[in-house]
DNA sequence: GTCTATAAGATGATAGAC
DNA sequence: GTCTATCATCTTATAGAC
């Protein structure tokens, strides 16, 4: 056993903190932040748990990191999608798709929901990470159903920042759904009738 | 400190269970069923953590025992909005009021979201529990849509079930939502928006 | 039904050697 | 940077007295 560890242990050098915040990202999506321990990180990445601690102090350290990780991608995916050139529908398609990836067939939750719901637990500079998070996705969409409102290819009522934050609602709300029977399936359905709504 | 426990325990005369399962239901609404131990219930209903187990054998049997629990009052409150008299915009916006009371301002997780999320800590059982549940309300939004759709005072695209899970879906990314920042005022934005594209 | 006592293990975190 | 060793506490659960 302290072989094997050793041997892992090389095979991730210089890479440490990177596979421990990959393990933790992993073990956050499908156990939640009170569901993982630094053990099964120990196991997962072949390092001690004390080891652990020397580049996260506290699990809210990690906690944090992960969702700041999770945010830089899912905005520079915003960037992306923008410049698609796809019409608005287009564009909201694919941003749920980034959701659908996400949860791979309901195996996985969003972290940031998840962390949202055992939000009793973290520390203030992770809460401001999700608020953050939110704050980045809902500034997006907004954008996008302003500019679908103009270009008029999409039917929203109101102000889009409301239109905004009903989108995100629907595919955070698609997600859970989906895990609760461990199935896309629904997911799938749930965006379709969404963007059926919207025209 | 025994003696408040003894006080406490002349207080709940052949309720412990019935108390048991609402300090539970309270904490799993806002730590989930990870973020909770048997002696945070049995300090908040003053009796020791062998008690519990001799009405709840299992944490899971505890979380099977809640959702049963919920599951039946959401469709208790079905019944009553059903025969209420309101037109279907009314009837959806009731049932959104469901959630809206249960979350008390994001202080409150939805119990069934939650354990969604932490669905990997939870038996075979609880899990039917939970799909149960989800099953029931799909049920009776599908008919509220249909009926809705044939009155014409309401605007579904498509299958009707798609518009519920749909529904359902934004309901509870809404509560997820308004838990992030604690605060209903989200919530109510949503609802409004999802019941004004229904028209 | 509720208690005391206890098991057997997990947990987040720290100190200090190498 | 990673380890060993250790801590103090918490965790679910059981056995058996009352």
């Amino acid at each position: 056993m302290a072989t094997a560890a050793r041997k892992k242990k090389v095979a991730h050098q210089g890479n440490a903190k990177k596979e421990v915040l990959k393990a933790a990202y992993s073990l956050i999506k499908t156990r939640g932040f009170n569901g993982f321990s630094f053990k099964d990180i120990s196991e997962m990445v072949g390092i001690r748990t004390s080891s652990i601690h020397y580049y996260f102090p506290t699990k809210n350290d990690l906690a944090k990191a992960i969702i700041e990780l999770h945010r830089a991608y899912f905005f520079e995916q915003l960037g992306t999608i923008a410049a698609s050139g796809e019409d608005t529908k287009g564009r909201l398609r694919a941003y749920a798709d980034l959701y659908y990836e996400m949860s791979v067939d309901g195996a996985y939750m969003c972290p940031v929901a998840m962390l949202s719901a055992e939000r009793e637990a973290l520390s203030e500079t992770t809460i401001e990470q999700l608020t953050g998070y939110y704050d980045d996705q809902r500034m997006w969409l907004t954008e996008q159903f302003e500019v679908g409102k103009n270009d008029g290819d999409i039917r929203v009522i109101g102000r889009s920042v409301n239109a905004a934050s009903m989108f995100l609602a629907t595919v955070e709300g698609a997600v859970i759904l989906a895990r609760s029977v461990k199935s896309s399936h629904d997911f799938k359905n749930i965006i379709n009738q969404m963007l059926n709504q919207l025209i």
